[in-house]
DNA sequence: ACGGGAACTGAATCGGAAC
DNA sequence: AGTTCCGATTCAGTTCCCG
């Protein structure tokens, strides 16, 4: 037998396979109780997967979850986890069979898995979040301590910044002798909370195998690191598409699941020619998408507009448009000639139609730009003008010629 | 009466004060089954409060909330939500009789409230949420649809796209003839989710009160906004220190609150008494007052500066003089007139002998300042220039009117 | 009033075409 | 060749409509 098997059954029958006190991770997914037939195809079409979801009433819900849970607690070492994934129609109902199996005494965690999602047209909030409940086995169970970044608003310095006390006992930063702060060196981050942002599987990815309600590999992979270590064994008595089992088998965790007929064999497939998606998103952090607008969100203050990213040209769509045109903004980057700025502009609106250009001028370079000028507004930033102010000797002749009433938005350049 | 009202005693009663059918939402936030006494002092250690969330198990604590339920249901209009704030301890509990009493088809939201912690040390992962059931009298309830950005791996493309019929008749992205996509202009952003990232310690209401488990009135506010209108009724069965008719208060919709003896008076004094209300406005002023001396910061990013504090008429001392003589400049405040920004100026720079007199505008009104220039240049803030150029028609005009060079600062008046 | 099925929503994401 | 950015795909989607 291999270290990850998909094993085709109900799991109520797992006790038949797997030893008692042998299991250091259970992780279950079971069905929702939605009402409704899961289902869904692979990409070529040429498959098609399903789950039934519909149930007399809660009671019949709650039976079959107690039954199967009942039989798989004793598979779990003492110092074993398991994880009941869920969302809100029914965790109130999980909760309590949980309770009533595994105790409430050993309820560790509410995790709430949270995500951006494509919206629809639901009266109400949009859902984005699913719960995993954590239970231990017992108080004395195997947790590894994960540690994550700061978050953005900490100070650094404060992070790294040790701390003494003065002459008078009272706590104050730590200086050398000439008098500069010391840093107390590497900074180990704060403990993971309960509240996961995990992208959801998203409709492109590649590691979409078909299966309805698939569960990406980032979120398992989480959950197999807290609980366990190398060559533990972790159990997923609704592995689906096998989704645990390719986690586990990268972590170099043991791992059986139980399935149904034709999601044995791409589990197995699965196993053994794994996709993961590596998000972009998670590996940058959603930050360096926001640094990026930080210095539009400062200019166009009072301004109503759409934060634009991915696109190197654009910063901001404004909401106001102006005889039916959308109005792309872009604000001159640091270091970048005023030139350079309006091409990009350009080149990025290209595609975009008929719409209004407006370029925000932040440097006071003053190459004559007249032959580039066409289709683009320039506006210059309060600071570019200051500079202007300051740096120009002649003022007095300005004034006079600057007479005409305020409300005409000047330097503006047009087609 | 007043439109705030914390009354005295328990809420069971709420029956004999308010009218059936009358108020639009009921915010709860009882006590969350911890099964310890929860105090707090307040700041000056003069005031304690305190109360008791010991039960003698959960059937006692469940019966204690379904007889308040039941009494409150009656109170809400039609269109009425009720939102009932709890964490894990006793979710499931509340779920139930949430369900019960007010109907499983009237569950609209389990909104996740989620806040970074400083850690503790105890094993596990650290809890950082807590949940908010949002349900509904009835499917006709009153909802005001939030929008927020969209994610920052939305391209522009996907934000201005329109929706169309293909030859079969499915929805399709619209195209034009020549088979282009078509905008459709701007959108208004993503749905509000349901899981809410909101600070846990909101400097405004914080500690100063004292009342253990307060909570942020930006919560309370988020959801006064998204299900009550301007002079709807609001009520707190379990309002503490008054949080929820703080915020009430300030988005203009009427509110009453039952709590006990000690906090009846604290909650009575932050919305009637003028020292309690003024200590409020002054929290108001000081964060707009930050607000201002960051809009001042960006504004003169890239100038050589020295902040002006205490003088309500100057934000800055230029670093660079002009023929000797300071540069004193004065930020256009939000709400306050050109003219009045000017005279401030003037007034406070009048004892400061020869000096230059920058005003930076922001808003664009365009009375005629010209009998008040002496001594002062006015420059436009950049979203000055915007607004106007979004504002004014005749932007063909200006174009030709503007062919000078560039570096001039435009717009500029003097003595 | 329901249950069920058909029609429709709309943005998040990343692959891969285009530059 | 690298980088940018277009757009296809998806819905533990929802709403609507009909019998």
């Amino acid at each position: 037998m291999g270290l990850h098997r998909a094993i085709l059954g109900d799991c109520i029958d797992a006790d038949k396979t797997i030893d008692l006190n042998s299991v250091d991770l259970i992780y279950l997914d079971p069905p929702f109780f939605t009402q409704k037939i899961q289902q869904q195809k692979n990409r070529e079409g040429t498959k098609h997967f399903s789950f039934h979801d519909l149930w007399a009433n809660d009671s019949e819900y709650a039976d079959y979850l107690v039954q199967r849970l009942l039989r798989l607690k004793p598979l779990l070492k003492d110092t074993g986890s398991i994880f009941f994934h869920c969302d809100k129609t029914a965790s109130h109902i999980a909760r309590l069979l949980l309770d009533s199996v595994f105790g409430e005494e050993n309820f560790c965690s509410e995790i709430i898995w949270y995500f951006k999602r494509w919206s629809n047209s639901k009266k109400g909030l949009l859902s984005a979040h699913q719960t995993i409940f954590f239970y231990s086995k017992s108080r004395d169970f195997k947790f590894n301590k994960i540690m994550q970044e700061y978050s953005a608003s900490t100070n650094v310095d404060q992070i790294m910044q040790k701390r003494a006390r003065d002459s008078k006992g009272k706590s104050v930063y730590a200086r050398s002798e000439d008098g500069k702060i010391l840093n107390g060196g590497a900074k180990k981050g704060v403990p993971l909370s309960d509240v996961w942002e995990i992208p959801f599987l998203n409709p492109k990815a590649k590691e979409r195998v078909g299966y309805p309600t698939q569960k990406p590999v980032l979120l398992l992979n989480r959950i197999i690191e807290l609980v366990t270590d190398e060559d533990d064994l972790v159990l997923d008595p609704f592995c689906g598409s096998g989704t645990t089992l390719v986690a586990a088998k990268q972590l170099k965790r043991r791992a059986i699941g139980y399935t149904s007929e034709d999601a044995v064999n791409l589990t197995n497939e699965r196993l053994a020619n794994p996709v993961v998606t590596t998000s972009t998103l998670m590996e940058n952090g959603r930050e360096s998408y926001n640094q990026h607008s930080k210095e539009a969100r400062e200019i166009l203050n009072g301004i109503d507009y759409t934060p634009v990213h991915r696109n190197s040209g654009i910063d901001a769509l404004l909401k106001h448009e102006i005889d039916g045109r959308p109005v792309f903004l872009r604000i001159q980057k640091q270091g970048e000639t005023t030139l350079d700025s309006l091409v990009s502009l350009k080149r990025s609106t290209k595609t975009k139609g008929e719409c209004i250009r407006i370029l925000i001028k932040t440097s006071a370079d003053s190459v004559d730009l007249s032959e580039y000028l066409e289709g683009v507004y320039i506006i210059p930033s309060t600071s570019c003008l200051l500079h202007d102010f300051l740096s120009t000797g002649d003022r007095q002749k300005q004034d006079t010629s600057s007479q005409k009433p305020s409300k005409t938005p000047a330097d503006l350049k047009s087609p």
